[in-house]
DNA sequence: GATAAAACCGCAAAAAGATGCATATATTCA
DNA sequence: TGAATATATGCATCTTTTTGCGGTTTTATC
């Protein structure tokens, strides 16, 4: 069998199953696992395919989704960064949806090896990507505004986690009226979160600080960190660490 | 032998079995290598074949290693059309991931109203912005090889479901095997899945046909419906036929 | 952190390719 | 026709490519 052919053959494999093993291949084609392997390597190296430990993978497999404008990105990454710092490894750490959390699935480094629970197609999606983070995600309904899940099943589900941590995406934010929000059922999974962790941390841009929405999610007194993107001595924030929030 | 009649005579011989090898060549025709090999340097330079290493291929036969992004795309769209057609308003539809699904999520009619079930995250985001379906995810762990949720919370979840019908992207079928894959937990889910469905559909283009992998899915009798790109009564298709599936 | 599988490295053998040259065959033109 | 010339072929030799194998290192997975 010629090079060419036994690489096409490759090739073919790759992408009819969307995965191949390297022992496989070199019984089917009767070739040590050397040869497949540097098949591999140089067809990897022509982007035909994704090498990986054991065999490889096919090239159009891996779609990601193609992410849109994002309003006040530089802010969000600051505040992803700040996040960041709060996780450590082996924690169960839960995530709801929104364009900040998006940042911060970004952000997250690439050595950090926690387990993430989320209700959010687009953070899952972002997760996935990460080498060493094991993803959970919590299914029901979709909402497709918001595009994570809703419902008594995400609600229930909820009820019997424990996490370390709980990052939340912010829609508004008052010291009096504290966290609200403008979908009933988004509300519901936020609560529950909230319930199911041990840290409740808020990510908030400053321009939604002293807003509020209709529905109430939470008082500030749930909260244990709120993060935004100015320096925590700065004066707009003031007054919610006078409620004894910390503020990073 | 003269010089033409022996290009010639490769030439006949490379387009009929896509490869030949300079060996061969010089037994059969009884000349030397060395003047088959300048025969075939000389024969690739009026780019009538492909020299390699060993002897040739032919040129249509390189052809069709040029990578496409997804692979087989057309043949995929097909299957999505005449997937499409078996869903009716108000179906309650599962589906597993894959490429095929995907574009079946994307031929889905605007004014189709149904529900889909689905452990495919990539799919959920196709579902998701379509108007008129209503999403489902089921959640649990997400397998990062194969973007979809896996283990136990999903099959059991799916043991509470009766779904109309059940979309299969299949990675390997053959009429003695059966469906088989390459991933055990997606097998699980596979399974689960045809137990939870009146009907059970595959989506498989035909260079999935009579391909086997390590891990068995199910029976072809389990199959309600096979769905190829190609039309039903291609003599490909007889060996499936007469198990007594639906063939479209 | 132990363990097994996979990847890597270097080497050597086998196969194929290139090159120079001698010889054989074909072609041309007087 | 036949000598001169051009082309083609085969062979010996050397180089390059390809491949498998043993030993070591790296990687995954529990």
């Amino acid at each position: 069998m010629l090079k060419k052919e036994r690489q096409s053959f490759i090739l073919r494999q790759v992408n009819l199953h969307n995965k191949v093993l390297s022992v496989d291949l070199s019984q089917e084609m009767d070739v040590s696992e050397d040869t497949i392997r540097r098949d591999l390597n140089e067809m990897a190296q022509q982007d035909k395919l994704i090498k990986v430990h054991g065999g490889a993978l096919s090239k159009s497999f891996h779609l990601s989704i193609a992410s849109d404008h994002v309003y006040a990105l530089n802010s969000k990454k600051l505040i992803a960064m700040k996040a960041c710092r709060l996780i450590k490894d082996g924690m169960f750490v839960l995530t709801t949806g929104g364009t900040t959390i998006i940042e911060l699935a970004k952000a997250l480094p690439p050595e950090l090896s926690a387990t993430f629970i989320t209700v959010s197609l687009p953070a899952a999606y972002e997760y996935i990507h990460h080498p060493n983070i094991e993803v959970i995600f919590l299914g029901d309904r979709i909402s497709k505004n918001s595009q994570i899940s809703i419902g008594g099943g995400v609600v229930s589900k909820l009820n019997g986690i424990k996490a370390d941590l709980c990052f939340l995406g912010t829609n508004a934010i008052d010291v009096k009226h504290g966290l609200t929000d403008n979908d009933w059922d988004v509300v519901e999974v936020k609560k529950a979160m909230i319930e199911a962790s041990d840290r409740v941390v808020s990510l908030s841009i400053t321009e939604k600080l002293n807003t509020t929405q209709r529905i109430k999610v939470c008082d500030l007194s749930k909260l244990t960190t709120l993060i935004t993107e100015v320096d925590p001595q700065d004066q707009l924030l003031i007054p919610y660490r006078e409620t004894g929030i910390e503020v990073l």
